[in-house]
DNA sequence: CCCCGTGACTTAACCGGTCAAGTACACTCC
DNA sequence: GGAGTGTACTTGACCGGTTAAGTCACGGGG
């Protein structure tokens, strides 16, 4: 089926290509009564502007893109990227701009995608998850002034606008609500120690802890993987002095330490509390159900995607803060048995 | 930063702009020498063919479009979608195509968005799931005459190129299995019953259960989500003669059911066998581990790009079966308490 | 009556590739 | 020596939009 071009609709109407693309536009140039009826043909014959050509004259190609990068495995079973893909989606569908995904294995290879996608003109920006310390796509995003929202991070990704959400404060609340059931054992393990938000996480996780007078408070990293959580989980179980209580990093992990726990023959929460991050419906779908460090995660996304849009438009913001998660308490936390 | 074009290239090489596309496209007309030289040039100052004038002269938009039509608060956490998605990196991104991605409401909105995307000339093809009894999409895309494959149902999807397991046979070794551990009151709860491959499940297990001579096994449409699970699974195990093995077609409602289970105090297998469907590391992550019918799905998916590439490229398959689901047998499946 | 301003268009260049058709030159062969 | 055949390019049209610049008719003011 040969698709309808502003020639045909120039034809049919009488005018000229020209006129046809200030009707379309909303630009003044044609008269009311020749734009209704320009609209009307269009309508009637189910014309959409071409993309490409759109964006080859200058425009925008509408389009933004998304790198994922943690191993196929992982992104199955992690809830939080879905989360803000479909909170991208909302923001993004409304200003019918496209999104475009892209798994990698690598920083390298994102940093890669983004040359060529910017290279090929294929997007407007990006969206830039898992800052790391001195993350090797930030310069890239500024050689390149490519258009970015750096979510997580707030202040290390330089000019780039970031959107962060305070994950020191949600990690203090948790320890105070676990040290105020009376839990003095409390291990956490976190997610992959080079990403950023994990370093804030643990930094202020060992403030609460000292500042409170935990000492033996032990951070166990792993990758955010269920492999990985039984694996820390079991570690620290096995130990003499063991946890009384253990944060989690994200909720498959704090899924798996509820099965070794279990499969221990531990009680949740009588002798194990578990508290774990980003409360997908996976927290409410296990027994006993997780008590979470919760926040609106897809309203994340369409936040992020609202602020990207915004630098493509060439309004920078600098640095938004997010909502803070807050602690939802369910049936996995309980004062520790005496 | 300006980014460079042909143009650029042609300049630095002294040759004109066809010689250079020819260079860059392995097409005869330039010699080798000129080729190298040109294609050291594209090298050294990062050049990227700009993908809109690219797509505008004819040739392909080398991307390819993906619809969600399932609710935000399900995507995130259905293993499914991302399994497939990754397979489908694999494929794409290997071909230097990219995947674009939009959630919908609805089928028909995603006809509105197949419509949209193909006027606009931004895929060369989509990849259709969850497929319906006669689908809305499949006319729409032979109107369009878009490249597509639909992703579960065979034959139904009329001449668009198909991809899809033996579903039924995978059911049909389960309730076997489940029959053989000695269970004879077996239940299942299903997914979305419109959907065309929960109906071919559910003729199935209707078949084999009565060619067994199981009289009560029950079908209990659900929706995919964990609440529904729960809901399912506590209908379930409330009535008088409860099963003492539930079927679920998804590993979401599985984990949702086991909770139920351990919250009414039953022992998994010890009083309920389950059987989870779509074997995600969610399966392994629990407490007993979940038997499941497990496939590949993100193999599932790189076959089915492959399929789209095919089509893209007018090289038509028509039906393509992938691996049958086969049972992997964990903790969660024993024979029932006498 | 003429000039000017304005609204409603048309014209044509341009974006950055692709590709059919044309050209220039070397080489072979009768 | 001239026709014929390649090879290695160049030229220029074209894809489908956008947009600056140009045209033309009409109406009002001096």
């Amino acid at each position: 089926m040969k698709r309808p071009t502003i020639a045909d609709i120039a034809r049919r109407a009488g005018v000229s290509k020209g006129a046809v693309s200030y009707a379309l536009n909303g630009q003044p140039g044609v008269s009311e009564a020749t734009r209704k009826r320009i609209l009307a043909i269009a309508q009637e014959i189910g014309f959409n502007a071409n993309s490409a050509a759109r964006a080859l004259s200058g425009a925008r190609a509408r389009a933004v893109g998304l790198t994922l990068c943690r191993p196929a495995r992982i992104l199955g079973i992690e809830p939080w990227f879905m989360g803000l893909i479909s909170g991208f989606e909302a923001e993004l569908g409304a200003q019918s701009y496209a999104l475009t995904l892209q798994v990698v294995a690598s920083p390298e290879q994102e940093v890669e995608v983004y040359r060529r996608w910017w290279g090929e003109r294929r997007i407007d920006g990006v969206i830039v998850t898992d800052l790391r310390e001195n993350d090797v796509r930030i310069p890239v995003l500024q050689q390149l002034q490519l258009p970015a929202v750096v979510i997580g991070g707030s202040g290390e990704a330089g000019a780039v606008t970031q959107i962060w959400s305070d994950d020191g404060g949600a990690i203090t609340e948790a320890v105070r609500y676990l040290v105020a059931l009376g839990h003095f054992r409390i291990a956490r393990v976190s997610g992959v120690p080079d990403l950023l938000h994990t370093q804030v996480r643990t930094k202020a996780f060992n403030q609460v802890c000292a500042s409170l007078g935990l000492t033996d408070a032990v951070t166990v990293p792993a990758d955010y993987t269920g492999e990985e959580g039984s694996r820390a989980t079991r570690r620290l179980l096995i130990g003499g002095d063991r946890p009384t209580a253990i944060i989690y990093d994200n909720d498959v992990m704090a899924v798996a330490g509820l099965a070794v726990a279990q499969e221990m023959g531990l009680s949740v929460p009588g002798d194990l509390s578990i508290v774990a991050w980003d409360d997908s419906p996976l927290c409410s779908l296990v027994h006993p159900p997780l008590t979470a460090l919760s926040r609106d995660v897809s309203g994340y996304g369409a936040q992020a995607a609202r602020e990207l849009l915004n630098a493509i438009d060439g309004r920078r913001v600098g640095n938004v803060q997010a909502q803070t998660a807050h602690l939802t308490p369910r049936g996995s936390t309980a004062p520790p048995r005496p």
